[in-house]
DNA sequence: ATAAACTATATAGTTAGCTATAAGGTCAAG
DNA sequence: CTTGACCTTATAGCTAACTATATAGTTTAT
């Protein structure tokens, strides 16, 4: 397929999709070139960049989601400096995670108060517009 | 105290805790003035940037953060867009956790593949170095 | 055969969030 | 009374991840 093809499929610009090639995130099983030097993208390209995307979602940079790349796709793990990569993954991981819940738990509590607000029940003074 | 005690304190760099004075995340309650011009901070701004610091590991930009700091902070909800951001700010957290979750298990399977590597009880052939 | 809608490369600009540098003022210790 | 560790402002530079612009080639439709 043509990169606005792609570009549709994975709610990415070809601008972007070009720039993540030129930082190495594209390789032949991807992309290749027609005659016309038009790149030509494989089906398996579309769930790569949202692999991708969603890697970002969860707070990875690219330098680090290239950094595992290589063992997430070939499910190979080589060395232990990987391995202590990935624990320290992990770590941030669970980090964030507890985070989040945190953070999360707190705007609930705020959502909840607007929520008594609105059915205010006071006795005295006004209830708040 | 002064911006290297709340430096140390907070483990940012004074560089950065001036920016974000700069970036108007810190009012009277948190900073004052010597009479040498010197900042001086309470003990209470050292609560309040880590709390900037634990939204900002959890994926929020300062922006964010500042548009929610005083809803937060004062334990009221305002207005209904407020409680639509935090509605929406919810979701995302949600999304993140999920993706989080989904990239954890799939880190954990490659450091278990690693590890009956390294314990490799294969019959015929060698096994992985 | 020409206009519209794509494609290409190359290069420059943008935003967020710092980080470094310069040039100078303050203060406690020896 | 100077040295060294702090403080001040102002300004410039950096990295990540795009985003926009300029210039030009290709393809399809009329």
């Amino acid at each position: 397929m043509l990169i606005k093809e792609l570009a549709e499929k994975t709610g990415l610009t070809p601008q972007t999709i070009r720039f993540y090639e030129k930082e190495g995130f594209l390789d032949t099983r991807y992309i290749r070139r027609r005659e016309n030097n038009y790149r030509d993208y494989s089906e398996d390209a579309v769930r790569h960049l949202l692999n991708l995307k969603a890697g970002q979602a969860a707070g990875f940079t690219l330098a680090e989601l290239k950094q595992y790349r290589e063992a997430v796709e070939t499910g190979e793990v080589a060395t232990q400096q990987q391995v202590t990569f990935l624990h320290q993954k992990i770590d941030d991981i669970n980090g964030t995670i507890a985070e989040l819940e945190r953070i999360r738990a707190h705007l609930t509590t705020l959502i909840q108060m607007k929520k008594v607000g609105s059915f205010c029940i006071r006795r005295h003074g006004k209830c708040p517009q």
